[in-house]
DNA sequence: AGCTTGACTGTGG
DNA sequence: ACCACAGCCAAGC
């Protein structure tokens, strides 16, 4: 079992509707603290075989990483959602960054 | 085995 | 706040 794919894949799964977690903040949850760049990776590679909801997912300063139309896209899914910007491209962290239970098992 | 791709993150100026 | 650099790890060829 791939068990940093499996738990990248069930926690992005896992993020609410109205709410973002960062590529590092998934990663350590799956037990490797730098692998950012991972998430990256399987979100490129796994978002439409695992129909993830990548939109969910913004860097550490609340920004959105992407650009042009795929920008725009996930600004518009994240406002439909009822997220706020702050900015062109940033949200709050604070109020929106979700925090899942370890327990989930 | 080495190189490339990836939407990152922390640090320092 | 902004930019430049270095460190990080996994998958595909």
């Amino acid at each position: 079992m791939k068990a940093f794919t499996e738990k990248v894949i069930k926690i992005i799964q896992n993020i609410p509707s109205g709410q973002v977690m960062t590529y590092g903040q998934i990663a350590k949850l799956a037990d490797s603290p730098r692998g950012a760049r991972q998430v990256v990776r399987i979100l490129h590679s796994m978002s439409e075989k695992y129909n993830l909801p990548w939109y969910r997912v913004v860097n550490i300063r609340g920004e959105i990483s992407l650009a042009n139309e795929a920008f725009e896209q996930q600004k518009w899914l994240l406002e439909d959602e009822g997220v706020e910007f702050i900015s062109n491209r940033v949200i709050s962290l604070k109020e929106y960054q979700f925090y899942p239970d370890i327990d989930e098992g």
